[in-house]
DNA sequence: AAACTAACAGACAGGTCTGTCTGCTAGCAA
DNA sequence: TTGCTAGCAGACAGACCTGTCTGTTAGTTT
C-alpha cells in the first residue's frame, strides 16, 4: 500500500492481464485492486493501451531476464547456454498460474495493425536477436536459422506449457535444443 | 444465401472468430455478417460458447485435415511424412488473412476450466496422438518424446508465422523436424 | 501563508455486450 | 383449413466497457 500509484497500478495490470488477458480485464478491476483512484490510473495510462503496453514492457524485463539467467547459468560454452536457456522455459511451466507466452496471448486479441502488436514483434525480434548471437558464438553453421529453430521450440513451449502439465515436455524441448545445436555446430 | 441458416452462421462465425478473436467479435456482428435473424442464432447456438465450440470444431477438422494431406503427399515412409506434414505449415502461414493457431489463440483468452479450453486441449492431444503413431511406425526410439518436439516445432511455427511473415521460417521449423526425425529414428 | 502536486472518491456519458422476447412471414403436412 | 416449423426483424433489459469530470484531502515547496 505504501508504494507509488504506479506501481501498484502495474502490479494488478501484471497479474489480471496476464491471468485473463488485457481484453478480459476492465479497468474498473485494475483500479479496484490497485486502490487508486481512476483518476490516478488515467494520469499516467490516458488510454487502456498506454498501461498494455505498459505491461508488455515488464514481461518482456522478466522474461528476457530469466532466459539470460538461465543461459548463463549453463556455463560459458555458448553451445551450452543455447541449450542452458531452456531451462528457464522449465521453471516458467511450472510456475503457479503460468499461463502461456504473454506476448503472443496479447497479441491474438489485438490488431495486427496496433501498437500492441508491434510491441510483440519487436519483443521476438530482440530475443532472436541474442540467440542468434549466441548461436555465432557456438559457431554455428548458420546462426540465424539455428536462432530461429530454437525460438520456434521455445515459443511452442510456451504454448504447449498452458494446455498440458506434463512437466516433461521442457524436458523434450530441450533434448530437442541440444540436438539441433549439435547438428548445427558440427564441424564437417 | 440460399444456404441454410447454420452453415451461414458458422461461415460467418469462423471468418470473424479467426481473424479478431472469438471474445472480440459481439453476436450482432455475426448475425449482421450471416444475415440471419437473433432468435435464429441463438436457436443453433443457445450460449456463445456453444457457437465458439462449433467453431473449434470447424478449425479442428480444416486444420488436422491439412496435417494429414501434407503427410500423406510425403510419400509412403513414416519419416518423409512426419518432415511433410510441416508444408501444412508453410502453406497456413502464407495464406492471407493468417492469424495464427486458432486453439490457442482462443484458448489464451478463455477461462482454464472453461469447455473452450478442454476443447483445445483435446484438439492438440488428437494431433499429437496421431503423430506419435507416425513415430512408432517410423520407429523412433522414443515416438512420444519425437512426437511432442514436433507439435512443438509446429506449434511455435504457428506462433511465429503471426509475427514475422518471414518466409523462411516454416522451411527453418521443416529443416528441424528433419533433424530431429533422423536423429530418433537413427539405428545406433 | 499560499500555491502546487499527487492522490482519493465516485458520478456520469455514451457505447457495446449477451441473451430474451414479441410479432410477422412462408412453406409444408395433416 | 389448421397447425407446425424455420426463419426474419428488431425492441429491450441489465450488465459492463472506456474515458471524462467534479470535488476533496494531504503533503511539499516557495
Amino acid at each position: 500500500m505504501n508504494q507509488p500509484a504506479r506501481e501498484r497500478i502495474l502490479d494488478a495490470a501484471f497479474r489480471l492481464f496476464y491471468a485473463h488477458g488485457p481484453r478480459g480485464v476492465g479497468v474498473d478491476t485494475v483500479i479496484a485492486e490497485s486502490g487508486v483512484a481512476k483518476a490516478t490510473l488515467y494520469k499516467h495510462f490516458p488510454r487502456k493501451d498506454d498501461l498494455i503496453l505498459a505491461y508488455l514492457d515488464r514481461v518482456d524485463q522478466a522474461w528476457f531476464g530469466q532466459l539470460r539467467a538461465a543461459a548463463r547459468a549453463a556455463g560459458d560454452d555458448p553451445r551450452d547456454q543455447l541449450v542452458g536457456m531452456f531451462d528457464a522455459l522449465a521453471s516458467a511451466c511450472r510456475r503457479d498460474g503460468y499461463h502461456g507466452c504473454a506476448f503472443i496471448n496479447t497479441a491474438a486479441e489485438s490488431d495486427p495493425a496496433s501498437d500492441v502488436h508491434a510491441r510483440t514483434v519487436e519483443h521476438k525480434t530482440v530475443v532472436r536477436a541474442w540467440v542468434t548471437d549466441l548461436a555465432r558464438r557456438a559457431r554455428a553453421r548458420d546462426p540465424g536459422r539455428l536462432a530461429r529453430q530454437l525460438t520456434l521450440l521455445l515459443d511452442g513451449g510456451l504454448s504447449a506449457g498452458v494446455l498440458d502439465a506434463d512437466p516433461t515436455t521442457p524436458a523434450a524441448a530441450k533434448a530437442a535444443a541440444r540436438t539441433l545445436v549439435e547438428t548445427a555446430c558440427r564441424r564437417s
